[in-house]
DNA sequence: AAACAAAAGAGAATGATTCTCTTTTAATAA
DNA sequence: TTATTAAAAGAGAATCATTCTCTTTTGTTT
């Protein structure tokens, strides 16, 4: 994602453009590996050295809350987030903390053909996530 | 599941017999809604006013890890846990902490044929969960 | 250029969980 | 039964990702 694609996403959803968001969803889209808020700050503050922990999680918030990237869920006490905003599940090692892509059509597609016949009683279905966990082979 | 049986899963996992063991299983079983430690420790209190928060997050750790019980996750910063070992999914409801469990074979065989077959390239799957994120009707 | 709401910065606070250290206790052996 | 001892419990401090509060700065609009 360019600098000035970043600025027009930013100015669609009528936030402000602020060196620091620029600087935030660009190291969300550059660190593609899912990284932490932690993450992000040190990637960001070898080119700015000022910005604040603080700004960093409102603007991640700020960013998801938009749309214009995705919170991931780990099983740790730590958020990670995602400028991949298609529809895909997640591979998690269950050794490190790794986390890759999967996308699956066909697997969505089960999914969901399976829910739409299947009631649940008393409950509406919003989403269904899946959380693949494993190992990954060799590197 | 009654004293006696507490006591004889700690034993045959090795464990010791401590009142506050069995105190925090028999508490994680009554409360059947995935309770927090939180709500655990508050429950436990009215009948063993001394037992100390450490205690709580160490038994429940103990007993996670000797299979006795199991961890739930959540979106929040907030484990919960549950007493029911069977494979379940769960319901977990997007404007609430309610978490409703859901047990589907028919569902856990699509996705094991789906996954038996469905080779991931450099990934071996050891666990696939499902997290429903939806609305609980009426109450 | 001025005005102003929104955003950034600094650092304290939060809160679930973990850690460290001391005391107690369940299990076992004598 | 009592003594031994490793494991567990208790108390409270520490941790640490995240949030909050308050002040200062800045992007956007006139
Ligand atoms: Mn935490
Ligand atoms: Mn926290
Ligand atoms: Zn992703
Ligand atoms: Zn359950």
């Amino acid at each position: 994602m360019k600098t000035e694609e970043i600025r027009r996403s930013l100015v669609e959803k009528g936030l402000k453009v602020t060196p620091q968001r620029i600087a935030v969803l660009e190291a969300v889209t550059i660190l593609n590996n899912h990284p932490s808020a932690d993450h992000i700050i040190e990637y960001i503050r070898k080119t700015h050295p000022n910005v604040s922990t603080a700004t960093v999680y409102k603007v991640l918030d700020a960013l998801a809350e938009n749309g214009l990237i995705k919170r991931v869920k780990t099983e740790r006490d730590i958020m990670r987030y995602d400028a991949i905003l298609d529809k895909h599940h997640h591979l998690y090692c269950s050794e490190s903390d790794r986390i890759e892509d999967y996308s699956d059509e066909q697997l969505d597609q089960m999914l969901e053909d399976y829910f739409r016949r299947k009631d649940i009683p008393g409950f509406s279905i919003e989403d269904v996530k899946l959380q693949i966990i494993g190992k990954f082979r060799q590197t």
